[in-house]
DNA sequence: CCGCCTTTGTTCCTTTGTTCACATGAGTCA
DNA sequence: TGACTCATGTGAACAAAGGAACAAAGGCGG
């Protein structure tokens, strides 16, 4: 029953994952609640109530079967076909993300580089050319269901960003510090290196502040 | 009275620093918590009641003072003081890291580039060096109260960060895709490329599943 | 076959976060 | 000065998430 699965677990599904995948590559073949947890940072009531959120796939006083567990978050998360992904603004980000092996490894396959830079285009980056960003209607259209990654200049975001959302395109990697508009039943996702380090300056501010006690409350 | 501010609401603050700078540098000297709800895609009901935690700094019938907001926002978030941040680990995306203008802007200084490959050491990014990561203690000893970093490969991650908090380190911003095992004590915020794609595919997967309803639960 | 042990799955309760409705109070205009 | 307007600030209802406790169920040993 995936049915109304919070967004919360959601989110930790690719966590348990990718610790499942260590196990399984180490030859685990069972493993309980309490050590997934132990190895994902949750508590393993957490996991029992997320996993129980996919279906019973547990064994009572056993615990789960490694393989077959990957097998049904991955098919519950859509991981069991592989994922389109374009990448638009090839600058310092944008070529790190270029070669960044994590997209590659599970499942998502970047088929686009795009960029209006005349010098970028043209030139390799991993196995794939730059593009014009004039061709970017037509390679959305090439990849239907594809995740857009928005890497450019913030001035251009929301020019881009609506281009894209008009071609086709549901689900976007944000990596601009700018708040995008888009439709509803567009997905963004945001990465906001500088908002991180602004929550991170808070808590350390906090900390020397009031540096006797340890306990605060938020 | 700064006590207790809900984290959703730290998490937030950052987006309406920026709204608000944005206002102020166009010359905007007063704003509604409409108007900037508007522009940080939040309701404007959540923005008064975030803002209210801080003190009651908005006029009633009137609105908020842009740069007396901007100042108060900057000052509970620990953002009238600069704060150091070292960068360890200069491959990909340690590079990009580095060359991203974000940091500088608002008050982060990155005082130090770390890597082990003997390679990178010495050249030059940006205005910083790249220094052997055995510098590491000592750089740390020199910027006390630093945000670290870690940008480094996965099996190097747990080592380096054990070697940070033990030098003293209480803030990281980790992007490798590995949990790390942190006392407490030390605030670490997490970014991982993959598993935001992944939750991106979730959704995706979802739309194509059930193409008909556009009203979904989770 | 029966009780024991282990670990899952679920229920209930607490905490946290969001939304709604409205009271409060500053400015304005007659 | 007094009524009116506007937007803030807050108290209370509601929703989502987390945590603890426990019941259900499979394996195992006698």
């Amino acid at each position: 029953m995936p049915k109304g699965i919070p967004v919360a677990t959601i989110a930790r599904l690719p966590l348990y994952l990718r610790a499942l995948r260590l196990l399984s590559d180490r030859g685990v073949k069972l493993v309980s609640s309490e050590d997934l947890a132990n190895s994902t940072a949750v508590r393993s009531t957490k996991l029992r109530k997320d996993l129980s959120y996919l279906g019973s796939y547990g064994v009572r006083g056993v615990g789960y079967e490694v393989d077959y567990l990957i097998h049904q978050i991955a098919r519950v998360m859509g991981l069991t076909q592989d994922w389109p992904v374009i990448l638009i603004g090839i600058g310092n980000l944008g070529q790190a993300l270029a070669g960044y092996g994590g997209f590659a490894t599970r499942g998502f396959k970047v088929r686009a580089l795009l960029d209006s830079d005349p010098m970028k285009v043209g030139t390799q980056i991993g196995d794939q050319e730059v593009q014009h960003i004039n061709q970017l209607e037509k390679v959305i259209g090439e990849n239907p269901n594809c995740i857009a990654v928005l890497a450019v200049p913030e001035n251009a975001a929301q020019t881009i960003c609506d281009r894209i959302v008009s071609a086709g395109v549901t689900s976007i990697l944000n990596f601009v510090p700018t708040v995008l508009q888009v439709p509803d039943e567009v997905e963004m996702r945001k990465v906001d290196l500088s908002i991180e380090l602004q929550i991170l300056a808070f808590y350390e501010q906090r900390k020397l502040a009031q540096p006797t006690e340890l306990e605060n409350r938020a």
